[in-house]
DNA sequence: GCGATCAGAT
DNA sequence: CACATCTGATCGC
């Protein structure tokens, strides 16, 4: 995981580490089974290293896009025609065997370390301290490839978001989805354990949990995009600037309203037609003057989206003279993009030149979603996974708090032996205090600033 | 001298 | 813009 993920980025108690790939200092526990949530830069940390030499598990799309994975420099070089060959940052985890002419195959040196596992399939997988685990990956609507797992055994249930947005209609598919059915709460508190079962902890993806407003639905976001986008010229040039992998709604979208194919730089295009995504593998084209919409290479756009000012990056015309729309996703909450909606469509009647359009595609869900998706669980305790290291714990405290009412309702005090119970109250009562300050900061940059006046 | 790791800017 | 990516400095073998 990112820097300062709890535990070194394992999910305790079990030997399995998520997203993390590279030892960290003071790291006593060896991992017995790796776990890859998605292929963003900061989640394979460790993996580029020549000497990592075990098997991960991810999804086959996760599999596909890290063995394509080129770094800028890289395809830079290539595109320029100063080197022929691409050097692939993770090409060491898959060496295929070596067939000779005469069709005899040596197997020296060949392995596929990358365990790629269907979706919504169960998968049991013999761990190498000889445990076994059941391994269920789910789709995380975070990018392609992203995925949540489902970790089940001896030592409990365990539930790993990765980076995930939970909107509505994610979890609708949650609750419809048979392999998390038994681990959704039920209305009846004191069923716990007979009926249904319980996740001992779900890890959260916690970008975004300081964030205390509600942000678009992509659907949303999506399809205000287009409204403004159909005021525009008919002659309008769009540059999407889709930077990272999980602006594919956005694409889409476009592609579908406008019934066009999106302009893709040669890297963009091999990793989306050879990912399971059918729309994805239908909507790019190479041909560059097939049409007015392009997300091809940031730093090398094609002269249709080229600004024909480098000195005025503001200009509004492309070097082929085009007048030129950037296309910018951003985060926003849902009373700004009402707000940025109703201005811009007034900017446009007004015969404005409009040089950009935002679109907020939020790609990690913020507090409430986060507080609705653990509340379908009530799990035994929430564990964020990534902290700022700089709160030194805080912000854990903090999101403490911002879930105790998401879950399992604690047994009753009798159920508990007396000094247990001496002891939580006396935990409690020094709680307190902190927890009711924390709590009135949810929300803001408060803990930050509390914890900067801390240090 | 290289790779791993981190801070800082974008 | 953004919170993922790139860059350059520093550390350690």
């Amino acid at each position: 995981m990112p820097p300062g993920a709890p535990y070194n980025s394992f999910v305790l108690p079990y030997r399995i580490r998520v997203d993390a790939f590279a030892t960290a200092v003071g790291q006593e526990m060896v991992p017995a089974l790796h776990l890859l949530s998605h292929t963003h830069s900061d989640h394979i940390t460790g993996l580029q290293a020549k000497s990592f030499g075990s098997v991960v598990i991810c999804s086959h799309d996760a599999k596909e896009m890290l063995l394509r994975h080129e770094v800028y420099a890289e395809r830079s070089l290539h595109e320029n025609e100063y080197r022929a060959e691409i050097n692939r940052t993770y090409s060491h985890l898959k060496i295929d065997p070596l067939i000779c002419s005469d069709g005899s195959t040596y197997y020296t040196g060949s392995r596929d370390l990358l365990k790629a596992l269907p979706l919504n399939t169960p998968t049991e997988i013999e761990m190498s301290n000889d445990e076994r685990v059941t391994v269920t990956l789910f789709d995380a609507n975070h990018c392609p490839g992203a995925v949540m797992f489902l970790i089940q055994g001896d030592q409990g249930a365990i539930l790993h978001t990765g980076d995930f947005r939970a909107e509505p209609w994610f979890l609708d598919s949650i609750i419809h989805n048979p392999f998390l059915q038994p681990y959704l709460a039920t209305d009846d508190s004191h069923s716990d354990g007979t009926f249904n079962e319980r996740l001992d902890a779900i890890y959260l993806d916690t970008a975004c949990v300081m964030s205390s407003s509600a942000v678009p639905t992509k659907a949303c976001a999506t399809a205000g995009l287009i409204q403004l986008m159909k005021l525009l010229p008919p002659t309008a040039y769009f540059f999407i600037n889709s930077w990272t992998w999980g602006y594919e709604d956005v694409l889409k979208a476009i592609s579908r309203a406008f019934r066009s194919k999106i302009h893709l730089d040669r890297y963009k295009y091999a990793v989306y037609t050879n990912i399971s995504d059918p729309v994805l593998r239908a909507i790019g084209t190479r041909d560059e003057a097939s049409t007015r919409f392009h997300a091809c290479e940031r730093f090398e756009r094609c002269d249709h989206v080229a600004v024909a000012d480098p000195h005025r990056p503001t200009t509004s015309r492309s070097r082929k003279g085009d007048h030129l729309v950037y296309v910018n996703p951003v985060t926003m909450d849902t009373t700004s993009w009402e707000s940025y909606l109703q201005e811009t469509k007034l900017r446009i009647a007004g015969g404005e030149t409009i040089h950009s359009l935002l679109v907020p595609l939020s790609r990690h869900s913020p507090l409430p979603e986060l507080q609705s998706f653990v509340s379908l669980f009530r799990p035994r305790r929430v564990v964020p996974n990534t902290l700022i290291p700089g709160l030194h714990g805080l912000d854990w405290r903090a999101i403490d708090c911002m879930f105790a009412g998401c879950l399992a309702t604690p047994p009753p005090p009798s159920e508990i032996s007396a000094s247990a119970a001496a002891q939580l109250a006396t935990q409690e009562q020094m709680d307190t205090e902190m927890d009711t300050a924390l709590q009135n900061l949810v929300g803001g940059d408060g803990v930050r600033d509390l914890a900067e006046k801390w240090a």
